[in-house]
Formats: structure tokens, sequence, C-alpha cells
DNA sequence: TGTACATCAGTGAACGCGCGTTCACTGATGTAC
DNA sequence: TGTACATCAGTGAACGCGCGTTCACTGATGTAC
């Protein structure tokens, strides 16, 4: 029971590289059929119906990988800055890994607001997660010990949304080639950001 | 000539809105049909093309409305700052008007990334246009004279990307009821950014 | 003001098409002995 | 190892349905005289 496993896991696959695939091609996850996608995947229709119950499952399956893949590069991008890399290296790393894997990447960013209620839902708690966990890092540092909680939340979640933002610009149809700019920006944004952090915190010390 | 150039006008606007409506209810531009925005806005689908060649026209003509909307909501808010408000009241003044009319909005949240390529094309556009009008307020104040151009770019999108995120958060679904926490976060996430600005002067002279 | 004609927003029937889903099936893979 | 049976991923025909679009039309509104 092993190599019939495999080949279904292979044509579950096969499934979700079709719909990212149409989805990078056309209109957004909404504008997919299930024959379209059995068909980029090379089964017949009814085939579909072995793996999924319907393309809002397939859609949330996407969901749960594309999240699963960001926390991924989140986690690396958070260690090299513990290890204290500059802001400059983090943002790099992260843009080469949106750029080597874009497909899953584009799905968050385009269904995160405008997906189906389910799909919408998942990345959401993802995201908040994210800002989470970055908040406890950060409280692990010297300088924001004795910042409250909250202020620590607010902080990551205006770093995540930042860095979020340069995300959909590098996804932005259609690509665009050169970078730089965006990615300077975002550098300058995230060390204005620690600028303002650290005159934050004597400030509103309560 | 009078009469029924109104008429026509009248049932447009209620494609519109039924474009619109449908939307908030189901999923999003993608998955509305021709037929079904006629019906909602009491038309026989054959109607439609008596105001729109397609159903992709009167997306691309919400995108510009839209954009208009929030056009006048950045004047405002941008007028209340230049006039000595504080922060938290140009935030509380956003809100207000998100959630005055929020159909509009939740278009613009949703289709931003997500939707056609030509309603992205004309968002994108816009925003550019709304980051660089805040570019040139923040430059007449007497802190911003001497940022660099390329400075107060960055910090204008910063800004508007903050506010933006705030924007999804309120209209994400299910409709949150109390929006006191997003809004405190926005309004110290921008008081953050304004401490990180005063910071930036002085290092960043060049 | 009244009449004869033009415009054109909205109607309703009809079309061919891709859709999601059902069903009975096939045949390779897996299991029991 | 060999045989007889079970499982189940993938097949292919069929269905009813809503879709976008065409066409000829109707009748109220607008215009010319």
């Amino acid at each position: 029971m092993a190599l019939r496993e495999e080949k279904k896991l292979q044509t579950r696959q096969a499934l979700m590289d079709a719909a990212l695939t149409l989805m990078h091609e056309g209109a957004g996850f909404s504008g997919l059929s299930l024959r379209e996608v059995s068909r980029q995947a090379g089964l017949v229709p009814t085939g579909f119906y072995r793996h999924f119950p319907d393309l809002d499952a397939l859609g949330e399956e996407l969901a749960v990988e594309a999240c699963r893949q960001l926390r991924v590069v989140m986690r690396q991008v958070r260690k090299k800055a513990q290890g204290g890399a500059a802001i400059t290296e983090s943002v790099t790393a992260l843009v080469e890994f949106i750029r080597h894997n874009p497909l899953y990447f584009e799905f968050l960013a385009r269904e995160r607001a405008g997906g189906p209620p389910k799909v919408r839902e998942t990345i959401h708690t993802q995201m908040r997660q994210f800002v989470a966990e970055l908040a406890e890092d950060l409280q692990q540092w010297p300088i924001y010990t004795d910042f409250p909680r909250d202020d620590l939340a607010m902080l990551a979640d205006l770093v995540v949304n930042t860095v979020i933002h340069l995300a959909l610009d590098l996804l932005a149809l259609p690509y665009v080639e050169d970078d730089a700019e965006q990615v300077l920006r975002t550098t300058k944004q995230l060390r204005l950001i620690m600028l303002g952090a650290h005159a934050w915190k004597p400030e509103k010390g309560a």
C-alpha cells in the first residue's frame, strides 16, 4: 500500500499545481472551474472527487500550504535578524525566497482579501500568528524588554504589514524586472520604523 | 433629451450597485455573471449591453468610481491633518467615512490584488497618485522641507499602506463590531512612524 | 399645438457551450491464504 | 511463489442548468415641421 498512496499524492499535488498555474495565468481562484483544473492536471473531471469534495476544499488546502511556506520564510528571516544581520539582508532573503517560488505567494497576495471566506479566514488567522511570533521575538531584544505587550504587537503588525506590502508589489502584474526601487523603499521604511521604536520607548513607558 | 438620459443613468447606477451588492454577499468580482447582475438590477440580460460592452467594463467603471470616492476621503483627511488636527482625529474621520459607504471600499480592498488586470492597474495607478499627493503635502510641513524627495515618497507610502491595512481590517469578513482595537493600533503606528520621521531627518541628511 | 417620423432603452425567444455532478465501469495495485 | 478476491484511482457517457451573446421586436421619449 505504498505505490498507490504515493501516486495518489502525486495526482493531488498535480491538481494543486494546476490550480496555481491557472490562477497565475488568468483570473483569481473564483474564476477557476473544476473541469479546467482537472484538465490542466491531466485528469478526467470526475477524478477530481477522489481528492477533494469540491473546488473550495482545494482552495483551503492551497491556503494552508501557502501559509506553511510563508511560515518557513518568516522563520528564516527572523533567524537572520536575530543573528544580528542588517535589515537589508533580511529583506534580501525574503525577496529571494518570494522570487524563487512565487506561485504560492501570489495565491496569498490575491486571495487574502478577495478569496472565498474560508480561505480568507485561514490566511487571516495565520497572519495573526506570524505577528504574535514576531512580537515574541522582539520582546527578547534588550531594547524592547520593557515594551508593553500591546505596543510590541502594534510594532510587529507594522513590520509584517510593511513586508507584505513589498511582497504584493513584487508579485504585481506585470512582473517588475527591477526590484531595486521597491526593496530599497521597504528597507528604508523598516529602518524608519526602528528609529520610531527607539523614540517610542521613553515616551510611552506605561 | 433629458428624461431619457436621466433614466439611462439611473439604470447604469443600478447595475453598478447590483454588482457591488452581489460581490458583498458572495465571491469576488470574478464570481459575478452578467445575467445575475442584470437580474439584481431589475433588467433583462440583454439590456446590460445598452450600458457596458461586458462585465469587465463594468468592473473598470467600479474601480474608477471607487478610486474617486477614496480620493475624496483622502483629501478630507489631509485637510484635517494640515489644519493641525491630531492623528487620532484624522484616523477617526477615515473610519467614519469607510463605515458610511463600505461597498466601494470593499471593492477596492478585494480587487486591488485579486481582480482582473485592468481593475488592478486602475487601482494601482490611483494608489501611486495618492502617495504622490501625500508626499507633496508633507513637503510643505516645516519639518520635512529638507527631506529628499525619495524619502518623502517612502514616508508617504508607509503612511498610506498603514492606513489601507486598517481599511482592510475594518472591512474583513465577518464585520467586526468593535473598531476600537484596530483604530488604536493604527493611531499608535502612525505616531511611531512620525517619531521615526523626526529621528530620520538628521541621520540621512543627504 | 398637432402630426409624422426617428431614436433607442428595454424585451423575450433562441442558440450553442462549458459547467458540476451522477453513475456504472475498468483495471492496476494490494491483501489473504 | 501462486491464486483468488478486495480496493479504489481513474474512466467515459450522460444529465440538466445557467451562462454569454444574437436577433428581431416594442413602445415610450425626443425631434422636425
